[in-house]
DNA sequence: GGAACCGCTGGGCATTGTGCTCAGCGGAAG
DNA sequence: CTTCCGCTGAGCACAATGCCCAGCGGTTCC
């Protein structure tokens, strides 16, 4: 399968090496191997070119803002005025609390994820998005649950079904 | 800091070790203790804490769905039928291509990410996701760019500064 | 049919890192 | 003053890594 010139895709070799690399990250190239079933060449070429390919990012530390003291979660949606919107990412880019920022279909909107220390701080970060003069109107959606958290697996799994 | 009985919060070292381990994932205990200027045992003993603490959820690896043939990603808003919100999770999570929910405040709502194959795949995908007896209505926004990509290094940083 | 290529195998090797233990030391709390 | 706690620096056996190699079965291409 090739996406504007690349080609991407992953067998089930892969497939099986991404979720036994999820539910065991400190895993070494040996041990992984050794439960894969084969050999540890194989499983040092195929990680290498996962990463080179660009379907494996990196192996970052997931951390949990919640434990960081920000148990705050909210998603805001921004309308911007025309020919700001450059400005605004650079100013959204700047605040800490902004974890993400999307700009999406309709009328110069944008979708951003913000965390923050408690509901009363909330104010404080909505403030400090708000505050910049490309934003014309913001409607903000407080999280209560998070039942599905961010996750790949499935996906992976679907596309070393399909693709391998 | 406390949250509900937990305490959190990091100091600077702890900032530094989180930094350094999301610029270079694959780095060692040693070396790490080397570039931080620490004794190795530090490290060992800070890292340990950082994931019981549930501070560092864990190091799996990052994958680009847009790699797995999935470039294009959209966000969801459900309104739920009262009451019906339980199965309506249940229902969400079976399908891979729902990325992440939330429950959000407001009447019943739900804000999902989804990932498609295609512009036109992508109608599938809401079909599988809205196709459900508990949801009365879904209102779709497209991602066209992702300035701010998930992040938490600033955050990290700002949390070292006024914690530690 | 023959040649070149590619991915996987299984082995060996020196180097490095890990997990674990220990005694010592300084600051903070009681 | 004593206890506790986190950090240090060191040592040790063991395991994993990075790197090399020859061989082998399957494709592709001439």
């Amino acid at each position: 399968m090739t996406i504007s010139g690349v080609l991407v895709g992953i067998d089930r070799l892969d497939g099986r090496l991404i979720v036994l690399l999820a539910e065991e990250p400190r895993i070494g190239v040996l041990e992984m191997s050794r439960r894969l079933g084969v050999a540890r060449g194989t499983v040092q070429a195929r990680l290498d070119r996962l990463q080179s390919n660009g379907v494996i990012r990196g192996f970052g530390p997931q951390v949990d803002p919640g434990a960081l003291g920000y148990p705050v979660t909210a998603f805001a949606t921004l309308e911007i005025r025309q020919g700001q919107g450059g400005d605004v990412r650079a100013h959204l880019a700047t605040v800490p609390e902004v974890l993400e920022l999307h700009t999406t279909t309709g009328g110069g909107d944008m979708l951003c994820r913000l965390v923050a220390r408690s509901n009363a701080d909330l104010q404080r970060v909505i403030d400090r998005v708000v505050g910049f003069d490309g934003i014309v109107r913001a409607s903000t959606a407080i999280v209560m649950e998070n039942p599905v958290p961010l996750r790949i697996i499935p996906l992976v799994e679907q596309a070393a079904r399909d693709d391998g």
